[in-house]
RNA sequence: UCCGCAGUAGCUCAAUCGGCAGAGCAAUCGGCUGUUAACCGAUGGGUUCUAGGUUCGAGUCCUAGCUGCGGAGCCA
């Protein structure tokens, strides 16, 4: 150091180096931000962007904004946040994926990236109301093609984070060999065989509390237990392919010969992180997609542009989204995905 | 919405069976000091979340509510 100039005397710091509680540093995230385990987890989250980024401009993938005030859902009416837009009722986007359907026509590969809100009411460490996704949607790419990108995509992102910002996962205490691991291929395994997996924890597991947690037949969708129980077997992402149709969105191609599963498939990250990637091959009958709509008791007149996208020309076509914080929290191995937020915004949770 | 836990000084917490509400850190003042979460002494600091109730007496027990935390459901 050759100089030294005062800028401020500034005022008593509210964070000292004590320990302070969960309520009191979020009224303080403009300044618990500042510390060193803050500091590290944002600078992870940069590059992991960055590396979402890099690989899907590199793949054949281009960048397309889509569109956050909307006249509907994409997936049912409860969830979304109302807003006033002059005089129509509008909606935060929960995803762009509808549109970039429509941009795979004129683009064939694209992504949109950016915030979603969600108005559920879920208090649990893998939850935001307002979180940051990325969404790719590929013409001319089926579930199987679309899972090869799943993969790689993801090992990308990690083994990036992992190259450019060891010493911040280092200072978050993250085993960084467990990082290490994250190369393709994962795991597939089909709906139907992870609910005998599960079924079969379940006749194992001694804990009575476990053993009704774990509950589940053929046709409920999985809860966080089944998720992080299942998860537990691999020491790296795992798809679960073949939902079935009636617990997932309207837009999912049937899968042949067994109309009552989709081709969808969920990946789901280790050591509990829950589901970070939900992708499907959309649906290419103009027909079937209007009946799905009235079957799941939507309107039909906001997605007439969507039905046109089959009637004038279409093709095989699959996409995915993946949540940022989640698939950031995985990587940092952190207890709570509001850390990987900025700015967080929780159900009860608004300021700063 | 449901289940569980918690709410005491600016912050983190203690207070035995229901019996005078305390400590550390921070602040203020003084001292000491090549420190790096410094040290020593002194001082100030409270509607014990709110409203009722039980009791001679409630931070403590009961009822309702509010807020927060953890989880479920829902989802990325």
């Amino acid at each position: 150091m050759s100089d030294l100039q005062v800028v401020q005397i500034a005022a008593e710091y509210p964070i000292t180096p004590k320990e302070h509680g969960v309520e009191f540093l979020m009224d303080n995230r403009h300044l618990w931000l500042r510390s060193s385990r803050q500091w590290a987890v944002q600078r992870v989250r940069s590059t992991a962007m960055r590396a979402m980024r890099e690989w899907l401009d590199t793949h054949g993938c281009m960048e397309v904004s889509t569109p956050i005030l909307t006249p509907a859902a994409a997936e049912g009416t409860t969830t979304l946040f109302p807003v006033e837009y002059f005089e129509q009722q509008a909606y935060l986007a929960q995803t762009g994926q509808l549109y970039n359907e429509a941009n795979i026509f004129a683009f064939k590969g694209v992504y949109c990236f950016g915030p979603t809100f969600r108005a559920e009411k879920s208090k649990t460490r893998r939850h935001l109301t307002e979180f940051w996704m990325i969404e790719p949607e590929m013409a001319y790419c089926d579930l199987d093609q679309l899972l090869e990108i799943e993969e790689q995509f993801v090992s990308h992102v990690v083994q990036t984070c992992l190259k450019d910002r060891a010493v911040e996962l280092k200072y978050l205490g993250r085993e960084l060999n467990k990082l290490a691991n994250i190369m393709p291929p994962f795991p597939r395994i089909r709906y139907d065989e992870a609910i005998e997996r599960i079924k079969q924890l379940q006749s194992e597991t001694a804990d009575l509390e476990q053993k009704e947690l774990l509950n589940i037949e053929w046709g409920d969708d999985f809860g966080s237990p089944h998720e992080t129980a299942l998860t537990q077997q691999f020491d790296r992402p795992v798809f679960v392919v073949g939902y079935p149709t009636a617990v997932k969105a309207f837009y999912m191609e049937p899968w042949p010969g067994r109309p009552e599963v989709c081709k969808s498939a969920d990946l789901l990250a280790p050591e509990g992180y829950g589901e970070i990637i939900g992708g499907s091959e959309r649906m290419s009958d103009p027909n079937l997609l209007i009946q799905r709509i009235q079957e799941h008791g939507l309107p039909m007149e906001p997605y007439q542009w969507y039905v046109d996208l089959r009637k004038y020309g279409s093709v095989p076509h699959s996409g995915f989204g993946l949540g940022v914080e989640r698939t950031v929290s995985w990587i940092c191995g952190l207890e709570h995905i509001r850390e990987v937020s900025p700015f967080p915004r929780l159900i009860n949770r608004l300021y700063p």
